[in-house]
DNA sequence: GAGCACTGC
C-alpha cells in the first residue's frame, strides 16, 4: 500500500506554483524569459512526439559488445542526435560516452566503466598507450573523424557567439563568460582561440628571473584550460583532439591536444591546446611565475570555487593588470568561464585589479566576512593562539597583521556583495543590478551563452519537514504511483546514514506494493560504496521498473546518471568546516546553497522534461545562501599561504583575494607554518618552506618528510610509505558485520603494529609493495582497499622522484624494497618521532580517567572507532587528523611517549 | 563505536 497520511506536497500532492527556470543566467533571463518559455514548451512537445514515434529502438550494430546496446543509453543517444544536441559539458554521461567510442576503435583502455567517478580511479594512468599510430592513414581517418563532428559542434549554442568571442579578445585581454551546461564552452572556446594571432609563440628579449642577462625567450603559442577534477580535463582534452582531428596528448609528436593532471601528463612538443586541473596550473606558476608558454589560461567553472582556483585567479588578476615584464610585455589572455557564477562580483574582481594594481581587495573587506565565523563557542584555546602569533609576528609592523591601510571602498563593497550573493535573488528574480554594459569595462568583456536544458518543475512542500529520511520516502511513493515509465528517481541525502536508513524503509514498503505496479530498484550512491556496488547506478533499468537512486552529494557534479527524471532534494548538505582555534575539521550537516539546489534540480532536466521535489518550503529556498562557501573560507589555508609565499606573494593581506579569508585563519595559518619552520621570523618563506611547498602534501606533512630525510633520522623511505597511505582515504575496508570485522582482525594480524595506525600502515604498505605475485587477491585476503592501495602506490612513487635531491640513492631505494625483516621498535620509535616534528600540535595525553585531552588546548579528544588504537590506553597520543562529527575524534594515531612530544615542542 | 565531495612538479 502507498504511504499516506503526514507528508504531502500542496495541492493534493503537488505545488507547482513555482515554474522552473532552468536558465541559471539571471540578466538573460530576465530578457528572454517569455521567448524561453515558449521554446522549451515546443521543445519539450516536439521530443514527446519524437519519443512515441522511436520509442522501440533497435541495437545499433556499430556499438556491439559494449554496453551501448543499453536501450536507456541508446535512447538518449539517438534522441541527442536528433535533437543535434553534441553534450559538450563535462560530466558521466558524455565521458563515458566518448570513452565507450574510444574502446570501441581502439580496444586499449583497460578498467572499462561506464561512470565519470569510475576513471576517477587509477584507470587513466594508462590512457595512452596506443602510441606510434601517427601515419597517415590514421591521421586521414581522424580527420574524416574530425568533420564529422563538425556539423554537430556548429549546433552548440556557443558556436553562434564564435566571432564575438574571438573580437572580444582581440581587443581586451579578460572576459568573462557565463554558459549553461550543454553550451559546449568549455570544448569550443579553447578552439576558437588557438587559431587568433595572438595565440603564435613569439620571440621576446627578456632578463629570465627579472634580474640576469637578457635573453631570447619565446613568449605563447599555448592556451592552459583548468578544470577542478582531472577527469574531466582528460576526457575534455580527448574530446577535443577528436574534433581537431590530432592524436591526444603523448601518443604523437604532432598533436596539438593534451592535457596535465597528478601523475599524468600527456602532451607534445607541439601541444596548443592544453587541459590541466587547477593544482597543476598552480605547480606550473612556482616553476613559471610568467607563465611563458601561454598565450591565454581559460579558467572553467571557476564557481565551483576550489582553494586552487581561488589562488588561480588572485594570481591571474595581478598578471592580466600588470606590465607583463617577464612576458617581454606580451599580455596574457584570460578568459573566465562559468555556469552559474556571480559575473558582477568576478568583473569588479578583475577590474579592481587595473584600478589598483597592488592592493585590489584590501584588508577591511574582512570585516564582511567574519560573522561567518562563529566560532564562540570554541574558545577554548583562541586567547593561547592569538597571544602566540602576535608574538611570532608584532602587530604594527609584522607581515601578518598590517591592516590594509588604504581602504577602499568600493572593494568593500566588492566583497560584501560577492559574499552575500543577491540577498532575494530566486531562480527568475531578474538579476537587477547586473548590466553588462553598464559594468563595461576597458579591460573585460563579458559574454553571455545560453545553454540547452530541458525545462524542470519544482514543487515544495507547505510545511517545513522535520525528517527529510521519512519526507524523501513519501515523494519516491508519490511519483511512483503518480508518474508513468519511464523516469527514474534520484534522491539528494547528506550521507551514507541517511542513504542506508532510507534503502530499508523504500524496500520495506515497495515489498508490500500492488504486483500491478513497475517494480522500484532501490540503488545505493556514495563514495564509500565499493566500485561494484556504485556501477549498478550505470546499468539499464529493467523492463517495467523504476531506478531509485539515493546519493549524496557526489551526484550533483562527480556522477551523471542517464534517466533521472525525478530529483527529490533534501535541502542538506554535509559540509566540512575547518574552526581554526581548534585546528579541527567538522562534518556537518547544513542548509545547501541556491546555486546547488539548481544544480541538483538540473539533474532531472538532462534528457526529457523533468521535475524537482524540494523537501522544504519555497521561503526557505528564498532565504539560502546564493552560492556554496568558498572552500577557502572553510578550509586549513596554511598550505595555500605557503604557496603564496613560495609564488613570491609576502604581503598575503594585500593579495587579491576572490573571498578573504578571515584574518584568524591567516594567523593560524601563519603561526603553523612558523611553528613548522617553514616561515622565518619576519614571515618570509624559509630553505625549509621553499622545499615544502614543492611537495604535494600538506605542511604538515612534508615537515615529516623533511625530517625523515635528516641524516640523524635515516627513515625517509619508511616516511614515505605512511605519508602515502596517509594522504589516500580509506586504505582499509569498511566492514559492518561482527563476523567480518573479527574475520578482518585476524586476517591482518601480521600487517597490525600495537604502536599504532602509522607503523600499521607502513607494514601494510611494505607487504603489498612486496607482494610481487598478485596484489589484488592480497588486498583481499587482508580486506584491505586495493583500489586506494594503487592509489598509495601513484604518491609513493611520486614521491620517491620528488624527493632524489634528498640524501637517498637508488641503491638505498633497491636495499629497502627487497627487505623482508619488520621494523624494530627502536626504529619504530625513531620513525614516530619525525612525524612529531609534523604534529606536534596535534598530540593529546591520557587523564587519569583514562579520556584524552589536547596537549595544546586542552580539549577532550577520542579516538576514533576506525584507529588500530581504539579503546586502547597510552600515556599520550599523535594523530594525522583532528575531526568533529558526533564528537571529537582523532584519526590516524599512535601511542607516543611524552618525552618525545615535549621534545618536538621544544 | 564510525565514514560529504574534490585535488597536487
Amino acid at each position: 500500500m502507498a504511504p499516506k497520511g503526514h507528508f504531502k506536497f500542496d495541492d493534493e500532492g503537488f505545488n507547482d506554483r513555482a515554474p522552473a527556470t532552468t536558465n541559471i543566467n539571471k540578466a538573460l533571463e530576465e530578457k528572454k524569459e517569455k521567448q524561453e518559455k515558449q521554446e522549451k514548451q515546443k521543445k519539450a512537445e516536439k521530443f514527446e512526439k519524437f519519443q512515441q514515434q522511436t520509442q522501440p529502438q533497435p541495437h545499433s550494430p556499430q556499438l556491439n559488445g559494449e554496453k551501448s546496446s543499453q536501450q536507456q543509453q541508446q535512447q538518449s543517444q539517438v534522441l541527442n542526435k536528433k535533437r543535434k544536441r553534441e553534450d559538450n559539458d563535462r560530466d558521466g554521461q558524455k565521458r563515458h560516452q566518448v570513452k565507450r567510442e574510444d574502446n570501441d576503435r581502439e580496444g586499449q583502455r583497460r578498467h572499462q566503466g561506464h561512470s565519470g567517478k569510475e576513471l576517477n580511479g587509477k584507470s587513466e594512468r594508462l590512457n595512452n598507450n596506443g602510441k606510434g599510430r601517427n601515419g597517415s592513414p590514421v591521421n586521414s581517418s581522424l580527420k574524416a573523424k574530425a568533420n564529422a563532428l563538425l556539423s554537430k559542434r556548429k549546433d552548440l549554442p556557443i558556436w553562434a557567439h564564435q566571432s564575438e568571442i574571438r573580437q572580444s579578445l582581440a581587443k581586451k585581454n579578460v572576459m568573462l563568460l557565463v554558459g549553461e551546461t550543454g553550451s559546449g564552452k568549455s570544448t569550443q572556446v579553447p578552439q576558437f582561440l588557438s587559431t587568433e594571432p595572438w595565440c603564435r609563440p613569439q620571440m621576446v628579449k627578456v632578463a629570465k628571473d627579472g634580474k640576469g642577462p637578457i635573453e631570447d625567450l619565446s613568449v605563447g603559442g599555448c592556451i592552459a584550460i583548468t578544470q577542478p577534477r582531472r577527469v574531466a580535463a582528460i576526457s575534455l582534452a580527448r574530446r577535443v583532439a577528436e574534433e581537431m582531428g590530432t592524436p591526444l596528448g603523448n601518443s604523437s609528436p604532432a598533436s596539438t591536444v593534451g592535457y596535465s593532471v597528478r601523475f599524468d601528463n600527456s602532451i607534445s612538443r607541439n601541444t596548443k591546446i592544453k587541459f590541466l586541473t587547477e593544482g597543476m596550473l598552480l605547480q606550473e606558476m612556482l616553476r613559471d611565475p610568467w607563465l611563458r608558454q601561454y598565450s591565454a589560461v581559460v579558467v572553467d567553472e571557476i564557481h565551483e570555487r576550489g582553494v586552487n582556483v581561488d589562488l588561480v585567479a588572485g594570481f591571474l588578476q595581478k598578471m592580466v593588470s600588470g606590465k607583463n615584464e617577464g612576458r617581454g610585455g606580451i599580455p596574457l589572455k584570460v578568459v573566465v568561464m562559468s555556469a552559474t557564477a556571480d559575473m558582477e562580483g568576478l568583473l569588479k574582481f578583475f577590474d579592481a585589479g587595473f584600478k589598483q594594481p597592488t592592493a585590489a581587495v584590501n584588508g577591511k573587506g574582512q570585516k564582511a566576512i567574519k560573522k561567518d565565523e562563529e566560532e564562540t563557542e570554541w574558545s577554548g584555546i583562541s586567547s593561547d593562539d592569538n597571544k602566540a602569533s602576535k608574538k611570532a609576528y608584532g602587530t604594527p609592523n609584522g607581515t601578518v597583521s598590517k591592516p590594509g591601510p588604504n581602504t577602499d571602498s568600493k572593494s568593500n563593497a566588492l566583497v560584501k556583495k560577492h559574499k552575500n550573493g543577491n540577498p532575494e535573488g530566486d531562480e527568475s528574480a531578474p538579476f537587477t543590478e547586473f548590466d553588462p554594459v553598464k559594468f563595461g569595462s576597458p579591460h573585460i568583456s563579458v559574454c553571455f551563452i545560453e545553454g540547452r536544458q530541458f525545462p524542470v518543475k519544482i514543487f515544495y512542500t507547505p510545511e517545513p519537514v522535520q525528517d527529510f529520511v521519512d519526507a524523501a520516502l513519501h515523494s519516491i511513493f508519490q511519483i511512483h504511483y503518480k508518474e508513468p515509465l519511464p523516469g527514474d528517481i534520484l534522491v539528494f541525502l547528506t550521507g551514507q546514514d541517511t542513504v542506508e536508513n532510507l534503502e530499508q524503509l523504500v524496500r520495506e514498503y515497495a515489498s508490500g506494493m500492488s504486483p500491478e505496479l513497475p517494480k522500484l530498484l532501490v540503488l545505493p550512491l556514495f563514495a564509500a560504496l565499493p566500485q561494484a556496488a556504485q556501477q549498478r547506478v550505470f546499468q539499464p533499468t529493467p523492463p517495467k521498473t523504476r531506478k531509485v537512486i539515493l546519493a549524496t552529494n557526489i551526484a550533483e557534479t562527480s556522477v551523471t546518471v542517464s534517466g533521472v527524471r525525478y530529483v527529490i532534494d533534501c535541502g542538506k548538505v554535509k559540509i566540512k568546516q575547518f574552526r581554526n582555534r581548534l585546528g579541527l575539521d567538522s562534518l556537518l550537516v547544513k542548509p545547501l546553497s541556491k546555486s546547488a539546489a539548481i544544480q541538483r534540480k538540473g539533474r532531472a532536466g538532462r534528457e526529457a522534461p523533468g521535475q524537482c521535489y524540494r523537501l522544504y518550503t519555497e521561503k526557505d529556498y528564498l532565504q539560502l545562501a546564493q552560492a556554496n562557501t568558498p572552500e577557502i573560507l572553510r578550509c586549513d589555508i596554511s598550505q595555500a599561504i605557503l604557496t603564496m609565499k613560495a609564488r613570491g606573494i609576502d604581503d598575503i593581506i594585500n593579495f587579491p583575494f576572490l573571498d578573504r579569508p578571515p584574518r584568524e585563519a591567516l594567523e593560524k595559518a601563519l603561526l603553523q607554518l612558523y611553528q613548522l619552520g617553514a616561515l622565518q621570523d619576519d614571515g618570509a618563506i624559509s630553505e625549509v618552506g621553499l622545499k615544502i611547498a614543492k611537495l604535494p602534501l600538506t605542511p604538515s606533512l612534508g615537515r615529516v618528510l623533511l625530517a625523515a630525510a635528516n641524516p640523524d633520522m635515516d627513515c625517509l623511505l619508511e616516511a614515505i610509505d605512511i605519508i602515502s597511505a596517509l594522504s589516500v582515504e580509506n586504505v582499509f575496508l569498511n566492514l559492518t558485520s561482527e563476523e567480518k570485522k573479527e574475520e578482518a582482525e585476524t586476517a591482518r594480524r601480521d600487517i597490525s603494529r600495537r604502536e599504532g595506525d602509522h607503523l600499521t600502515l607502513l607494514a601494510t604498505v611494505q607487504a603489498y609493495a612486496g607482494e610481487n605475485s598478485d596484489r589484488k587477491a592480497w588486498s583481499e585476503r587482508h580486506f584491505v582497499s586495493h583500489r586506494a592501495m594503487q592509489a598509495v602506490m601513484d604518491v609513493r612513487k611520486q614521491l620517491r622522484a620528488q624527493t632524489t635531491h634528498l640524501p637517498i640513492s637508488a641503491d638505498d631505494i633497491v636495499a629497502y624494497d627487497s627487505r623482508t625483516y619488520a621494523v624494530t621498535p627502536e626504529r619504530a620509535g625513531l620513525i614516530l618521532r619525525c612525524f612529531l616534528k609534523g604534529f606536534s600540535h596535534n598530540t593529546a595525553r591520557m587523564m587519569p580517567d583514562g579520556s584524552y585531552k589536547t596537549i595544546i588546548g586542552n580539549q577532550t579528544v577520542a579516538i576514533h572507532p576506525s584507529s588500530g588504537l581504539f579503546g586502547k590506553k597510552v600515556e599520550a597520543i599523535m594523530y594525522n587528523e583532528f575531526v568533529f562529527t558526533n564528537k571529537s575524534y582523532a584519526r590516524g594515531v599512535s601511542g607516543v611517549q611524552m618525552d618525545w612530544v615535549g621534545e618536538a615542542l621544544a
